[in-house]
DNA sequence: ACAAAAGTGTTGAGGGTACACCCATGG
DNA sequence: CCATGGGTGTACCCTCAACACTTTTGT
């Protein structure tokens, strides 16, 4: 593994979406004293990593989203760089970072980025038993400037969501016009008339009905759908505002 | 002057409007032969600089116009952070970045702010002679990556155009109703009808009337107008997409 | 008087919003 | 048979787009 650069680390916001809830996937971070074996503290962040020597920004990214999660093949999409000098102000912080990185410096500069996964792709469990999904509504507290990081991530999302189709990344590959709905609700914090959202829907020929229903339910079977990006990109104009 | 940061630099893509033209600020870059002092290349760049040790990201970029425009209190957004490993792979920028600062890494991450400026407040003369004004559509060739920088500023530009009332920043203090057209028209590249623009600014509190009008052309006078930040803070909701 | 940009109202179409009831299933 | 969410159509309003002529000045 190449060496770390000492100053330039990439953090991932990474939303998904379970139960008509938006969660952040967050890891646990605790802090013991090297001899005592005691606790000195413990909270949570986001997953991040520093870039490596001869890394690409958007590889850094890629690779903490794989290590952390698993996962490959993931939407991801840079929002901001941070780069206050008083970022590792907090004692804790730094006091982390000199125990695991001794050779980091103190005046890191963090490119953030935020990536929406099917939920359902990731339990936490395994390989990364420190990771789990949080609301955004109810955070834990949070080490470095994360909190600061999700709440800026949502807003940018919140504006995406607006202009392009995203929100298909946060579902399961099949699902119902229900739960694309509470999606939107959830993450835009509105409400939408059924009816009127679905008459949206079926104007936007790339969300497309397939030959299933979803069963297993105390009431009528829903239709699901698809959401194909060959039909989006064949049929996208600059003039696409999704909701709203 | 504390050391600059070896491997973060800020890039300021800064923006303004001239004679129906939508503008950026460039600066004329020379390598000479150190012995015989023959012109190895010539070329333009945008305004930017290693970021100092001690300093936050922003006031980099601050800085950056400062010390390159002589203007401050300028309208500033970061928009990208460009990390990739081959961003100095032209020769002509590495032997350039080699020879004016030789402590400088071969892998410089940039994170990339636009501005907007009245241009009226910047003339290219005096103690900058080597920034002038290229029309976006018009650009002379360019160094390091910063082709790609504007293209993606623009786009930054006009999507925020479309959400908040930015466009003042570009415009002298005093304006006519068709000079913010004309603008709107360029930045968006599409054109309002006279009537309807006027209707939309009519029911925007904070374009204001003030008692004077742009005589001295052969026509009928204007009615001059400012922009109000302050009612513009008092009404804004959140649901103002400003134009289209 | 003429050129040149300022300024001004109305109409029609389309999209958004509000709203209530029946349907299919599992338990 | 009942509870639960799935699924459907219409009427109104308001916003957006299209469109042409008069006004005021400088030369």
């Amino acid at each position: 593994m190449p060496a770390l650069i000492p100053n330039i680390s990439v953090d991932c916001v990474i939303f998904g979406f379970h139960e008509d809830t938006l969660s952040v996937l967050l890891t646990k971070r605790v802090l013991k004293d090297p001899k005592s074996r005691k606790i000195i503290f413990s909270d949570y962040t986001l997953q991040g990593h520093h870039v490596l020597e001869g890394e690409n920004l958007e590889q850094a990214a890629v690779r903490v989203l794989e290590e952390k999660t698993g996962l490959g093949n993931i939407y991801l999409e840079q929002f901001h760089t941070f780069g206050d000098t008083d970022r590792l102000a907090n004692e804790k912080d730094w006091l982390w970072t000199r125990m695991h990185y001794p050779e980091v410096h103190r005046h890191v500069f963090s490119v953030a980025y935020y990536s929406l996964v099917d939920s359902s792709r990731f339990k936490p469990d395994q390989k990364h038993p420190d990771a789990a999904w949080f609301p955004v509504k109810s955070l834990p507290p949070l080490g470095f400037d994360h909190n600061r990081m999700i709440v800026m991530a949502l807003e940018f999302l919140q504006h995406k969501l607006r202009r392009e189709p995203v929100g298909f990344e946060l579902l399961p590959e099949k699902f119902t016009v229900t739960q694309l709905q509470k999606l939107y609700e959830t993450i835009l914090d509105t409400k939408f008339d059924k009816r009127n959202f679905r008459k949206k829907m079926a104007q936007m020929p790339y969300v497309v009905p397939i030959r299933e229903k979803l069963t297993g339910k105390a009431h009528k079977p829903a239709q699901m759908y698809i959401f194909s990006k060959e039909v989006y990109e064949k049929t996208k104009t600059d003039n696409n505002s999704f909701i709203v």
